[in-house]
DNA sequence: GTCTATATGGCGATAGAC
DNA sequence: GTCTATCGCCATATAGAC
């Protein structure tokens, strides 16, 4: 896993060709390979065929195989926040802001197999990467929770006594829910309909 | 990864054998193996190093490397309930009771590092191994849920309208929290003291 | 720059001696 | 039952032709 480089590698990738197109082809195929193996379980040989390569044309432009997963994942991770929040600023009563904003994030996690196999990756393998498991937080969670937070906090009519703990709730409840539901295939064995979830976190913040 | 067996092949292990010495001795040393390498990056010859025994030693106790590895995610599973919940039948003041549980599941899930890990490699074999990650469910996450659950429901003067939901949000902060700070290595980008997170929650819940 | 072909090594699993 | 030795395969990574 850890390897000697030559000194002075250059980051992880050649650089000057990180947005080619040949580049963007090959992380497509990555992207496919090593969310459904992982990444010990992913092979650079499959890595170029999902991509439609050669494995030499592969080594061309990514430096290794962690060089390569490390792209990926920083590619991943940016491009996810933008989905699971829309660019709404969060405006309005609390009640039907909160209920819209929080059933649409459900929806988002439940329904996005790719979103669910990224997690689990960035999960199995933060033990061993735990940069970018902390790139995730940075890009991924950290905004998420600055923007709920936000919201709470110019919402003094709440009368949370701490509205950036109440985000965490927020966030953890509805993660936890997806993980235990979808990641983990837990619906038949802890079903529960994702409105009483939704509604149970409503009481609370508005009682 | 899937592969052919003979048929009528008997569960994973050969039975009469499973709670010898040599048994024990050899999932003891797959479990530092697995937990820090992961199913893929686990090997047969390091599992048998680690055991202090030969590799065919390993296989006569073991049908292959899958069964070795669910046995061990079904001995954890069952022998993690125990240490996370004490066997306290969760009586007294609501106040109390629920500072004193959620600030010790906390101190627990955070210190453990082997908890840390291994559900960081159940997590991330969940979607290829998926009967360990429902075995996962039953005994550990549901058995919390329940008892919550019945603690919440048995104090009607708290008046929650939905206890169950309520139950999944005290364990979803929990974990989700447990989740950024220590398996994401996220404590110094978005730190919390585990008090406050505690006592939003309990704010909320008493309000 | 991209390919084919290959070197080098580790892997899962088993045969056969004791 | 447990060992040593080995088989066959697939992995990462690179050399060399075009």
């Amino acid at each position: 896993m850890v390897r000697i480089r030559r000194a002075k590698a250059k980051s992880q990738e050649k650089e000057s060709e990180v947005n080619t197109i040949k580049s963007q082809q090959i992380l497509q195929g990555a992207i496919q390979v090593f969310l459904a193996h992982g990444y010990a379980g992913a092979s650079m040989d499959k890595v170029a065929v999902a991509a439609g390569v050669s494995k030499a044309t592969v080594y061309s432009h990514f430096q290794d195989k962690e060089g390569l997963f490390k792209a990926l994942v920083q590619k991943m991770t940016q491009q996810r926040f933008k989905s699971v929040f829309g660019d709404q600023p969060l405006k309005g009563e609390p009640k039907i802001v909160l209920s819209k904003l929080l059933s649409a994030g459900l929806e988002k996690m439940t329904e996005d197999s790719e979103y669910l196999a990224f997690k689990r990756m960035v999960i199995g393998e933060s033990g061993r990467f735990p940069e970018l498991a902390q790139a995730c937080v940075i890009y991924m969670i950290k905004p998420v929770f600055e923007a709920i937070s936000q919201y709470l906090t110019s919402h003094p009519e709440l009368n949370l006594p701490d509205p950036e703990a109440t985000s965490r709730i927020i966030m953890g409840a509805l993660v936890h829910y997806v993980m235990v539901q979808e990641m983990l295939h837990g619906s038949d064995i802890l079903p529960m309909e994702k409105e009483r979830l939704i509604n149970g976190l409503i009481d609370l913040i508005l009682k």
